[in-house]
DNA sequence: TGTACATCAGTGAACGCGCGTTCACTGATGTAC
DNA sequence: TGTACATCAGTGAACGCGCGTTCACTGATGTAC
């Protein structure tokens, strides 16, 4: 059988399969180390094409790491639609919006992975693409608590800065989740939801208190 | 001239030179990179030395970054028992802290950048080495906290859960300063303080609250 | 103090290997007529 | 519908290079007597 044979469709289609494949293999092949120690060579390999045919999809394992960027963010803001269909419902806000962070993690784990690591470790444009993404997301939750009771006459500044310190516990705890043993996630997840409660809780007293 | 004529003392004085001239260009080798992608060749080219001549200090490029590890943390503590130094005047305990993190995050560039570089993306062992230094940290601090008016009767495990907390948050600051453009500097610092009083006051308010 | 020997940080040649990138190519798919 | 040509995803050989690691070595330093 030729190769046409095994793998039907247009030959746009047959593009566009090798292309994702070329994205899996190097999220899973990245899992334990860092993109920036990937070769080429290696995810070719994984993919079962020869090396230079990764050119026809990518010009370097940058520009796939971008792309790689793009994705995981398609998956993390699925979850935050996710946490805000449950609306501004105060009391259990942490509690749902916790549950969606876990069972997200578990589903898109390669992609919290990538995230985690390359925020970090990545190539200088990816770094930079992350830190971005990371903005809008913040950014985007500054709304969202600007409709919270008692907070909404608060300055855009100050739900900035309200916004960044939720974002990065949910990065921690997500983090956490990540390189957590089996039987730890519970203890993390419990944590977690304190910790939020101390901040929501310290930025409703916060102006009363300055 | 030959070598020995060029760096005086003792063999061990040299040994130890060449060691800490290993540790010092792998430092700033990795500074934008990771270790997991540097290569022995590449250290020992910086340093003046044939490739060979690695192995007469460290195993491997994982056992150097476990030295790089150490290293970090003797930084990282220093920098706490300079906080810790200004006694629990609970005023500006959080003034006093942000700007010893400041300083030694300006002193201890390349140590801090390695640690929030290797923390998310290092080899294995090197990881897990850093992970069990912060969970150190977090203890000490817990203890620490146990000291302030109104936390003394907090269980150990709440006390564990706000140094957790805090932590963390202090860890994605010096991160911002890290990545900071030379301006954004001062904003960052700001933010961090109000980020820090609001976790304060929320956990002061916690146990009220539930 | 002088001599003979041991130690050992650093040397340099050599190895097989995987790397990114170039290039001319193949042959199935797509398209214009 | 059939034919002639264009497109282009994937091929395979070849390149020079840096990699980690082996090995036998050198010669200055250290030590025992």
């Amino acid at each position: 059988m030729t190769e046409a044979e095994l793998r039907p469709g247009s030959r746009g289609e047959r593009k566009e399969r090798t292309r994702r494949a070329i994205l899996d293999a190097a999220l899973e092949l990245s899992r334990d180390g860092t993109l920036a120690a990937l070769s080429l060579r290696q995810v070719a390999k994984h993919v079962g094409i020869v090396p230079t045919a990764f050119y026809r999809h990518f010009e370097s394992i940058d520009q796939l790491g971008l792309a790689l960027v793009d994705e995981s963010f398609v998956s993390l803001r699925a979850m935050l639609r996710d946490v805000r269909r449950n609306g501004p419902a105060f009391e259990d806000i942490i509690d749902s919006s916790l549950q969606v962070l876990v069972e997200h993690v578990h589903a898109q784990r390669d992609h919290f992975l990538f995230i985690a690591r390359e925020r970090a470790a990545g190539p200088l444009v990816v770094r930079e693409a992350i830190a971005h993404e990371i903005e809008l997301c913040e950014r985007e939750l500054a709304m969202d608590l600007a409709r919270i009771p008692g907070i909404e006459p608060w300055s855009s500044e100050d739900l900035q800065v309200l916004s960044n310190l939720i974002v990065s516990q949910v990065v921690a705890t997500a983090e956490r989740i990540l390189a957590s043993r089996p039987g730890a996630e519970a203890q993390i997840v419990d944590r977690a939801r304190t910790q939020l409660r101390m901040v929501l809780i310290g930025a409703l007293n916060w102006r009363s208190a300055r």
